[in-house]
DNA sequence: ATTATTTGCACCATCGATTGTGCAACTTAG
DNA sequence: CTAAGTTGCACAATCGATGGTGCAAATAAT
């Protein structure tokens, strides 16, 4: 409107004005302004040139003050599968209800990138992290610590703070069974015909496997170790592990147990390279959710872990003084073949 | 190390240490001590104090000063999608890999929200901003335009400044005639046999809806426009859209083009209340690629768009000062049914 | 009409880093 | 031995907002 509109409208301006001070300004705008008791009037002019001038504060001069952000940071390992992006639409749902700001990063599942990206938050001042699937969570608390930072582990648990995960061994036994009873009595799944492919040493996979296999000498009996396959959490390296299979046994076991939608991604690697028959006998069950996987030309059960869960459990955990860092589980949820649930994307509107 | 380890140490605090003044030390740090002629050997000292109490430059006092923060923008309509999260993850790499930090929201496809949260961005100094997927580029615009905010427009362009979107004409285009070539000429599809679902009215659905009616027309011939079916970007509108034409027509079209990913979950949800027998004639072209979609029961292809290509072209425009507001076209690539293509999570070590 | 309160606001230091400017101490030239 | 650089750094203003403190003017109490 006015000739300099190049450049944004501080509280001096707003000042010279209104004929108040710089400090009558900034205090009717940022709400503290009858404990300062200004008068109504006041307030109303500067409201008003305010919205006129297009007003809002530098919160980096309010920041450096006040030593907050208005930012609250999300580590993840990775963007890219619906888990972690339905994590990240939902802690952003999250935030940005309470008046904050999200700021997310992700650190590739290296430990020594997570301590400088937390060294990283730390110098903008954010006022919270939540530590999603951290291969080093206390690495990452220590930073935090240092700086007086609140945070919280989500996904995988840490040892100094409070966590948030799902119940991995219980949905590992769960999914462990629901796969066996895919199969009809006449003719049952043998303990030799059940494998589990992908995941490394880290928390969730541990208990997934120890999940997997009591529920599977439960059921099957026989104690068969060598149906555990980690493979990291790489496409590729699951790859490289159903081809070897492959390639010894002639076939793919009959049932799988695969341990993340990424390490699935791998087994989408290995289909590609064979044709569809391979696959007619085969069941498979993954601990993740994803709708696209639910459909396959195979019976598909998935495991959901309950991200709005977690995140509002994380919420209301990382602001408490942590008495002791103790492990909250939440238990996942199993989704039949051929389901689509709804995502976060449903609440939004979109008339088209 | 030291007793206070609790709060920050600052350049007064390096000061005090080192008997240099805090200019001194904020030269050295910020690498600028050769202009101002700082000797090697007081350098030297600062920088071994600096790492010893373990000094990080805070980045709001920076900022202030500087009028910058370090910080990047990018605006998405929402995260949980396969395209947009990996639009995330590339984002941040190349953020990261020029030393600075990725902002990344969600806007949800509401022009107001992105015109706050522009707003909003604007208040936190950030470096550049960009706008994908806005539903009102030229909204956003205004607001960077009168904070001075570089900016470019991403997958929906604007009229204002420079846009990189995917070549939805011709991919369009390209994806209708692989969807026809898909059906045997003894038994070839007719026009009134292919139907487009999904979009509304935006850019890129326009683009990909006139590529579809062109080939359509030249390959089936025949003028047929109730063969489109705008949905929105929406599950279930897409969900209902499918229904629709279901109950009218006791079945779905033999092939369908589908408009986006987030569509094609409402086709999933169709099929969840449908026997499979239902799509065991069916032929599905869809405009996006999802790795699990492209191996669903029935030929599935999909266009990919080109997210890496996309940044990095983004990245080069956006420094130069907008002579023309041009539009840059990528091509997207078709990807056969039954591809598992590698992704922005290949190049992370994982040796599990 | 005084004194005691309350109201309404201005002043100023502060957060931590950046940067233009000034000026000793030292070196080189003449 | 003096004048003219050069080197090496300190000083102080500044970015924009916050919040403690102090003080007039308006109002109430006596």
């Amino acid at each position: 409107m006015k000739k300099d509109s190049k450049k944004k409208a501080t509280i001096y301006d707003l000042s010279v004005l209104s004929g108040s001070s710089a400090s009558t300004v900034s205090a009717v705008l940022n709400g503290t302004w009858r404990k300062r008791r200004i008068k109504e009037s006041t307030a109303e002019l500067i409201r008003g040139l305010a919205e006129e001038h297009q007003y809002t504060a530098n919160q980096q001069a309010r920041g450096l003050r006040s030593s907050r952000s208005g930012l609250i940071g999300l580590m993840l390992p990775v963007y890219d599968t619906r888990y972690f992006s339905s994590m990240a639409q939902t802690f952003e749902a999250h935030v940005r209800q309470r008046g904050q700001w999200p700021i997310v990063v992700s650190s590739l599942r290296d430990p020594e990138e997570e301590r400088q990206m937390a060294e990283s938050l730390v110098s903008y001042n954010i006022d919270q992290l939540f530590i999603c699937g951290a291969t080093d969570p206390d690495g990452v608390h220590a930073v935090c610590e240092a700086a007086g930072l609140k945070h919280i582990n989500i996904d995988l648990p840490g040892t100094k703070v409070a966590s948030v995960v799902s119940d991995n061994y219980q949905g590992g036994r769960i999914l462990t069974e629901a796969i066996i009873r895919q199969f009809s009595a006449d003719d049952p799944l043998k303990p030799q015909e059940l494998f589990l492919f992908g995941g490394k040493d880290d928390h969730a996979s541990r208990e997934r496997i120890r999940g997997f296999k009591d529920m599977k000498r439960e059921l099957l009996g026989g104690d068969f170790d060598a149906s555990i396959q980690p493979t990291g959490y790489s496409p590729n390296m699951a790859r490289i592990a159903f081809e070897n299979f492959f390639e010894k046994n002639t076939r793919l076991p009959r049932a799988l147990f695969v341990n993340s939608s990424i390490n699935f991604e791998g087994l989408l690697r290995f289909m590609a390279a064979h044709p569809t028959e391979t696959f007619s006998d085969l069941v498979v069950g993954c601990f993740d959710y994803d709708p696209f996987a639910s459909f396959l030309p195979f019976p598909v059960l998935m495991m959901r872990q309950d991200v709005e869960g977690m995140i509002t459990k994380a919420f209301e955990l990382i602001e408490q003084p942590h008495a002791m860092p103790q492990i909250h589980l939440l238990p996942p949820q199993l989704v039949s073949p051929r389901t689509a649930l709804p995502g976060p994307l449903d609440g939004i509107k979109d008339a088209g």
